[in-house]
DNA sequence: GTACGACTTGACCGATTGGTACAAGAAACC
DNA sequence: GGTTTCTTGTACCAATCGGTCAAGTCGTAC
């Protein structure tokens, strides 16, 4: 146990990146040695599981960095829209714009669906749940907060697929101001 | 050339049911002959580009159902909104209220899209662009009808993406509802 | 300095990939 | 029936897949 456990947080972000730009399929193995400088023994050391463990691995992270940076915060919101505005923001950082896209939702599309169910439907379900609470205690009715909740997180999906397939970052900077102003935000 | 040619669209309309389960990538070509039928002897002399001639074949198929049944349609439009309208209805027919998902927004996210880059790009300008300028010659001046055109084009794929991550029809149904009372249509 | 053990490497495994070759079969004309 | 033309299944190919493992490397403890 000499080693200081170095680096599995760095690895597992650079898988991040990798599943993201490739989907599940499409990162093999050797994209991934390559991407990460990591040897497979190394990987296999790190994820005995293979890439299955991977992809698990950077599910977990993500589903974690999600929840303490938007969920979490959208849960403690009082009758304010201050949260809301907050997720707005932070979605923004963490897909940079439309640049990068949401590793979730190429897992949902993709044949890995069917191998990660629960952590796909439990991420867009925590989203769609956190922000329905916030904007349920923001005056809305449930149903009203629900659907509304519904039609932000899937207008960012689709701006990220459209941002994506245009090749244009803008779509996504208007759309989501679009759904701010939706909510009645400036 | 004795034979009357036969089924290719039959293939295609199979090869787009493959791809769209399993993404570009995540269909190959066992898979491919056991849903299709067909021997790969056959499927090469179809397609002799092989898989990537396949997908081409499926993308410029779907492309022309949406020209002719959802972009003419809003290009043909005067300045009323029933061509929206029925685009809406187009829509939920074609992606059965969200059981089924878009192969081009798979293409999108997934590696496929390097492959395929113009004719993932085309399929949602056209739809922006046809949907923007029905709006526009209902009334919208060009900058709120390219906005309010991005937003329901992104809606839907987003939809589609949550609808199958959650495994629930029912957002695409209620999505699709709000993008339309978005509009001002009943 | 030596022994230990966590970590890494890269050759190797069988399975499967996309793709090719080709012989057998089926259909239309004579 | 014979011939020609096209279609089909299948054996086969090299390349690559995800994964394994024996052979090391190297920092630490003694």
């Amino acid at each position: 146990m000499a080693r200081p456990l170095a680096d599995r947080q760095d690895v597992i972000s650079a898988l991040a990146e990798i599943f993201r730009d490739h989907g599940f399929e499409g990162a093999s193995l050797s994209t991934i040695t390559a991407r990460t400088g990591l040897g497979k023994g190394s990987l296999y050391n790190l994820f005995p599981g293979g890439k299955a463990e991977m992809a698990e691995a950077v599910l977990a992270h993500i589903d974690g960095w999600f929840r303490t940076h938007v969920f979490e915060p959208l849960d403690q919101a009082d009758g304010g829209m201050a949260a809301v505005q907050a997720m707005f923001q932070a979605t923004d950082a963490y897909f940079r714009s439309g640049r990068r896209v949401c590793v979730v939702g190429v897992f949902a599309l993709g044949d890995a669906r069917d191998l990660f169910t629960e952590q796909v439907r439990g991420y867009f379900a925590a989203w769609v749940t956190a922000l329905a609470g916030a904007l349920e205690r923001a005056g809305r009715d449930p149903a009203q907060a629900r659907a509304d909740a519904e039609e932000v997180v899937a207008g960012i999906q689709g701006a990220l697929v459209l941002a994506r397939a245009l090749d244009d970052t803008g779509v996504f900077t208007r759309t989501l101001a679009r759904l701010r102003a939706g909510l009645g935000l400036a």
